[in-house]
DNA sequence: ATAACTGCAAACCGTTTGCAATAAG
DNA sequence: CTTATTGCAAACGGTTTGCAGTTAT
């Protein structure tokens, strides 16, 4: 599973176009969590014909052969991590928009706990925890 | 804490026009959680004149005394519940997009905990559980 | 060769806003 | 009476889409 992007879409046998690579790059290359228009951005240095829809494009094909997490904070704009990232979850500063990864074994017991309770199985899951932190203790 | 939604518009000093009132109360009477065309749509069956942009202004200057919560769930549309509504959170479906509230006296603590691990003081939170549940059990 | 992909610009959809008219305190 | 609020319609910002031309296979 220590694929790269672009490995992960030639498997899944997604034509892989340049400006397909190159998002693919940068997605890579990513240790935070861009939107489109900052994928854009990023993706621009390298080829400054690339259009902005060919970036939504890509992103939304991408999410949808399982290769990106879309990950919705509630700003308005969507945002993208590589899917094969190791699991963790999400605190959101709801004044800054500041976003902090965070993992903890008992919530992955406890994801699969609660869906059981109700009733239901959980194939995929994503946890978002919206605080207002107050205060660095 | 048994107070309707109207009192506590008047508890805050807000000026309560005949259409807040109507879009309190189509709130107060609310099970669900709607979104603004739909508030939009209850509150003309009660004064047809009403306008949708009366709608987003209300709802945003509720959410912002407190008295509702926004909420959301990634489909592009803000959905608006009581704020005063017992504490909950939200599983939601991501095929169908339905949304199974739940509450778990362990997740409150781990809330707590989580943000306190990571060294930071939770005032406000609110627990989001993506899923896709395969299948009722 | 041909079906999929691209860039462009226009459309889209939920939400916000400027304005003149209206209503609450 | 004064200031906040309303309805309208236009603007907004992120995202999607129709189209004619281009590219991967």
């Amino acid at each position: 599973m220590t694929d790269t992007i672009l490995q992960r879409c030639e498997q899944k046998g997604l034509r892989m176009t340049s400006q397909r690579k190159i998002i693919a790059q940068v997605l890579e290359d990513a240790a935070d969590h861009p939107d489109v228009e900052e994928l854009y951005n990023r993706a621009s240095k390298i080829d400054l014909t690339i259009s902005i829809a060919t970036v939504y494009r890509t992103v939304k094909l991408f999410d949808e052969a399982g290769i990106l997490d879309k990950l919705e904070f509630g700003d308005g704009r969507a945002r993208y991590e590589d899917a094969e990232r190791g699991h963790h979850d999400h605190l959101i500063d709801i004044n800054s928009g500041r976003v902090i990864e965070f993992m903890d074994s008992d919530i992955e017991k406890l994801q699969e706990k609660i869906a059981q309770k109700l009733g239901y199985k959980l194939m995929g899951h994503k946890l978002e925890l919206y605080g207002i932190p107050l205060k660095k203790s």
